[in-house]
DNA sequence: TCTGGGGTCCTAGGACCC
DNA sequence: TCTGGGGTCCTAGGACCC
């Protein structure tokens, strides 16, 4: 077994300064839906001290002073960005595993005739040259000391982005004493904590505490990450990219929302593009959620988080169906007297492909059909949510996020192409 | 003033049935 | 007076990931 991980390096600042070279070594700093959070930094807004996932407002003098460059998201940008540099990985390795928007593991045993480090170098070389992206990569047994070796590439310069892992137990133990608990992939900082309690300090120690203690004190998918540390494959490298099981739209709400109508508008703006996206994926839901909430921060206000939801018989993508159901759960769900801050619905059960219809179905599912293919191609043609229901509001939508930095969408978008005069 | 969105999996506990 | 135990299914909550 033999696998590497590629991971692009700050994968959306990267993707802004792709297109806009006057910002090589300048800090940037890609904001969250809602230009609420910090969810990407170049090297320079790191060295500024500017921590991930850390709310915008806590970081304007620093972003004031250093001339800070602000991003919102472009997701259109980066998926498409995504798709060029896994198609570049694809050239050198055939056997990929996209894990993430900035991630893939690659499968190397197949390629065992050659260096893994050598063919990993030139990888990385060919994705920066074609994409301008540049990626670390990390070499292991197991995916989980790939991810060890990656954090170890991206860390320390020396090793010019790629790293394997020593095949050397002993030495391959001593490359875990460095690497501390919270660091491994799958630790986050909550067990990190109680790992720390019982006297796990490193990798190394997990490795070295007894599986089924490891078990028997978290749950099974803690022993498969020290099993795994040990050089020990418990996951499986999958290349055909499974189906999803759930499909969420939700959005915080720009200003807070105490009106019924605006609810109502927000969910249904939600369940639409919710619909949306599970027809473009070929799938039908059995199962729809909705949920609202107030502004958790806001301990001075009354809070309320609910959900509903509501089976799909005979299981459906079609906007009208979801649109109602969801507009009917959310009025039940609505109490005066909050103020509102994130509304959303959640799509579960979904099947693809070839799927049973009811046997008493009391809608024209073909007339449906046709109906919501028109009305897919129409947005397609026109531009995203050119055609929705009335549902969704009419007019300018005060509920509506937030976007004041985004960059154009150069790469699927001809009228935002970038110009070259 | 301002605090993201979208996923996965596991486990404990309740409901229900025999 | 005295009320089992095991299996299955479902859900909520908690942990993790990017």
């Amino acid at each position: 077994m033999m696998y590497a991980l590629a991971d692009c390096n700050n994968f959306y600042a990267t993707c802004e300064r792709v297109f806009q070279p006057r910002l090589e070594r300048r800090p940037v700093i890609v904001l969250s839906n809602n230009d609420g959070c910090v969810v990407a930094r170049s090297q320079e807004a790191k060295d500024l001290g500017i921590r991930m996932g850390q709310p915008v407002f806590q970081c304007r003098d620093l972003i004031k002073q250093h001339g800070v460059v602000v991003r919102s998201s472009n997701y259109a940008l980066y998926e498409d960005m995504s798709r060029r540099v896994v198609a570049t990985i694809l050239e050198c390795i055939p056997d990929v595993e996209i894990y993430s928007i900035d991630e893939v593991f690659c499968d190397l045993a197949p390629m065992m005739g050659r260096d893994p480090e050598q063919l990993c170098r030139m990888t990385r070389a060919r994705v920066l040259q074609w994409t301008g992206v540049p990626v670390s990569i990390g070499i292991g047994p197991t995916k989980t000391l790939a991810k060890v070796a990656n954090r170890i590439a991206k860390k320390n310069p020396e090793h010019e982005s790629v790293y394997r892992m020593p095949e050397d137990t002993s030495e391959c133990h001593r490359v875990l004493s460095s690497v501390a608990i919270d660091d491994v992939w799958g630790i986050g900082h909550r067990w990190g904590r109680r790992f720390r309690q019982m006297g796990v300090e490193t990798a190394l120690d997990l490795v070295r505490l007894p599986p089924r203690q490891v078990r028997a004190r978290f749950n099974i998918i803690a022993m498969h990450t020290a099993l795994e540390l040990a050089g020990i494959p418990c996951n499986d490298f999958d290349p055909t990219p499974a189906h999803r099981r759930t499909l969420v739209r939700s959005r915080s709400f720009g200003k807070m929302v105490e009106d019924q109508d605006v609810l109502s508008q927000a969910i249904a703006s939600h369940a639409t593009r919710a619909a949306e996206k599970l027809r473009l994926e070929g799938g039908v839901a059995g199962r729809l959620m909705v949920f609202i909430q107030t502004n958790r921060f806001r301990e001075d206000l009354p809070q309320r988080s609910v959900s509903g939801s509501c089976e799909l018989l005979p299981a459906t993508s079609t906007t009208p169906v979801i649109l109602s159901e969801a507009l009917q759960i959310g009025r039940k769900l609505w109490k005066p007297g909050f103020a509102y801050k994130k509304a959303g619905v959640m799509l579960s059960e979904l099947a693809f492909g070839e799927v049973q219809g009811g046997l008493f179905a009391e809608r024209d599912e073909a007339r449906d059909s046709r109906l919501m293919q028109i009305m897919d191609q129409i947005n397609a043609r026109m531009g995203s949510g050119s055609l929705h229901p009335a549902a969704s509001g009419l007019k300018r939508r005060d509920w509506a996020m937030r976007q004041d930095h985004r960059s154009p969408r150069y790469t699927t978008r001809w009228s935002e192409l970038p110009r070259t005069v």
